[in-house]
DNA sequence: GGAAGAAATTTCAAGCTTAAAATTGTTTTT
DNA sequence: AAAAACAATTTTAAGCTTGAAATTTCTTCC
């Protein structure tokens, strides 16, 4: 079922069993362009979280959680949150609880089902959230500035792309 | 190629409603090119750090330690790892004294400067290393394997793009 | 209606990460 | 040669992150 020569596959990819020792150069493109990705990404991400801590006395969790309330004027339930931010439930829980205290974000109790944490905004959350944005907004563009937006958009395709094929492998895989 | 000359952002961006300020100039675009990097470099290392652990019961900053030792047979003073891996000082001395009881490196002090420590993959460090990086050199090429290569080789030289504007702009703002 | 199961969240233990301060060792200056 | 400057590393304190186990609260099924 597995071997119809159908699809288009190359030939090096068919052979599953073939071991790195044997063949070391098939793998090395994929593992350069990976490592690339990484570079810029921590590169971006570092000195994203070295402004919100010099500027702000912020962190990028701190700032994520509000990114993702800034969209949901009525609030957002843990889990939800969790997700969307692509980690652990636990995590949130420590995130909120700091927030909370810090009174950016506001916590209540769904009343039709006591499980269930909704967690918003408050004013003040708010008005913080606007002003590190827009300057977020600012870094990465200054940190973006040298690409030409031809190659701009040649990224976002490829990166899209990318997502697919990885959220592809990670269907297969599950 | 893509037109070119036009490389307009949709209607929907358009939409002043939501907006931080006034919109001097709109980052919405380098915002949007981040997030989907991030996506994809959070996807994967999730997944390599998910397999890291469940196959081989390691972690991976124990991983990418001991790459940087595989390329340096004398060893590696630990300054200079900590450079390469773009984490702080302190954080490899933890790595390190870990790394160094389970076997898998050996730390030296350099006899004419003793505040040198030089560290280096023992023999079982590095059939462990190897080991792993076989399967980790598969895991990317799977994450990987739904980008036809020319897509790879133009988000290559993409990368290489942005990586070049990221370190313009650290060094102009440092 | 009560027990079993499922869902949302929290707790826990362990490890990672950082910046800043401290320590230890070397080099330069006076 | 003492003092000052510098360099490599470690320590410290605080916060982030995870997976697994525990808790609380619904829902479902007999």
């Amino acid at each position: 079922m597995t071997g119809e020569d159908k699809f288009d596959i190359s030939p090096e990819w068919l052979d599953g069993e073939t071991k790195v020792l044997e063949a070391p150069h098939d793998h090395r493109a994929e593992l350069r362009l990976w490592l690339r990705l990484l570079t810029c990404s921590t590169l971006v991400e570092s000195e994203v979280r070295r402004r919100l801590r010099e500027e702000f006395d912020s962190t990028l969790p701190r700032f994520d959680l509000m990114a993702q309330l800034e969209r949901a004027p009525d609030g957002m339930v843990l889990g939800e949150v969790s997700k969307r931010m692509m980690v652990s439930p636990g995590n949130i829980t420590v995130l909120v609880e700091r927030l909370t205290e810090s009174g950016h974000i506001s916590r209540t109790t769904l009343a039709t089902d006591r499980r269930v944490q909704i967690i918003a905004l408050t004013p003040f959350g708010r008005a913080e959230f606007e002003k590190m944005a827009a300057h977020h907004a600012d870094w990465i563009s200054d940190l973006f500035a040298g690409l030409a937006p031809k190659d701009s958009g040649v990224l976002m395709d490829e990166l899209a792309k990318l997502k697919r094929s990885i959220i592809a492998s990670l269907a297969k895989g599950a």
